[in-house]
DNA sequence: ACAAAAGTGTTTAGTGTACACCCATGT
DNA sequence: ACATGGGTGTACACTAAACACTTTTGT
């Protein structure tokens, strides 16, 4: 049985579409690029697969030093294979996204970037590479995903109120949902335990806090989204 | 702006979970391999990217010199990483699956192999690398796509009665559906249109000939399975 | 007392499910 | 005439949507 020599080999990158949650928007993480191709221009962060490294472990270190985050939900996307996707070469990138609660992190420009920044989804400017099609992947993703499955916690903080919850929905699916009907399906659902504890100081009657139930088998829930015309 | 050189990258392999029907069974095409590693094992067909194809033409070079097949209903499914799931080093594989119409084919094994088999989906061998898992996704993405989305009829006859479409599901999804619910919701999503033809020849009352409706815009069918307890 | 948001309940329309029944064909 | 599968209709249960109302808090 022959090993493998170098035959030719397109590169492998891996590219991260990172969502955030902060004041009713949904952002993305954006690198302002410091060298060729695009640079000064906004992309996703990225980087090469090293010839060791599982996809977790590349998007893990890149996470690290581009932006000095770690431990945080990553799913993987899609793979983008377009030739001509980047101009020093042959580059297939794979997509993944994560989302993370930025309060959690202090984001950092790693010594690639000019800068660092979160855009609201809706307003990005224009990405280099092929990224813009990466993102609308993911968006679209997490948009599906979160109709059946319990993934809207990680943008959250530990303690939250159904309302805030609600309110991460309607940014997400970018729509509104009946506020009475929505909170009984999760608690229907049972994806939130109360804690009995309050949210206090706030103008107002104040809301019940609630924790995630991690520990619940069977995915019961779904939310619907109205049909636009 | 420098360009690539050479840094070590592994390689890029496309396996492929080819899914026919026949006889009431779903199938997957399976290789017997000729070479080390894996000798005389069953295991997907698949091939190495060449660095000026995009995924589907390597998908494409497969079906043809392995399969002696073109124009097929492809997708992509998932990139696999796992370091050690190629004995001969680091290979990243992206897997495909597709569907087929048995009937219009007439496989072929290429040079590299002993054997190609079609084998019934719910009794397979033992598979080489991780060709199991790839399967397995491949598996779990068509019983979901088809809950939505109208991708029974490639793995159909051009002319087809709502009981073999009926039949197709049930063996999918591994369950039974109830026949006059099914009939109605296909229909009512006008997914098919009625050729006015029959099918002749039959013991008993001849059944209608359906067509693919593939000028249809929006998805507005859903398929429920009976949840299991 | 009032405003504003949180929490609870109810009515109604629509949809999916489980059936029963008739129809066409070959033996 | 009967068996067999194809085609049509309907009653019921269940769910989701729309909405009204009460409660709690700060001012």
């Amino acid at each position: 049985m022959k090993l493998f020599h170098e035959y030719r080999n397109p590169s492998l990158a891996v590219d991260l579409v990172v969502f955030g949650y902060h004041d009713n928007t949904l952002s993305v993480l954006l690198l302002n690029r410091k060298e060729e191709p695009f640079k000064d221009c906004w992309t996703l962060p990225g980087g090469f697969l090293q010839m060791e490294e599982t996809f977790l472990d590349t998007c893990s270190r890149i996470l690290q030093t581009k932006l000095g985050m770690n431990e945080v939900f990553l799913e993987q996307l899609y793979s983008f294979d377009d030739p001509g996707r980047d101009p020093r070469g042959r580059v297939i990138a794979v997509g993944y996204y994560a989302l993370i609660n930025p309060a959690k992190f202090k984001i950092v420009a790693g010594s690639m970037a000019n800068d660092v920044k979160w855009f609201n989804v809706r307003k990005l400017p224009v990405l280099g590479f092929d990224h813009k099609y990466i993102f609308k992947a993911a968006l679209q993703r997490l948009k599906s995903k979160i109709l059946y499955h319990p993934v809207g916690f990680e943008l959250l903080d530990e303690l939250f109120t159904i309302t805030e919850l609600h309110e991460l929905y309607e940014c997400i699916l970018h729509t509104t949902l009946d506020r009475r009907n929505f909170r009984r399906k999760i608690l229907d659902a049972e994806y939130v335990i109360n804690t009995g504890m309050k949210r206090e100081g706030l103008k107002n009657r104040h809301p019940e806090l609630y924790r995630f139930n991690k520990h619940l088998k069977k995915n019961n829930f779904q939310i619907n989204v109205p049909t636009e015309s």
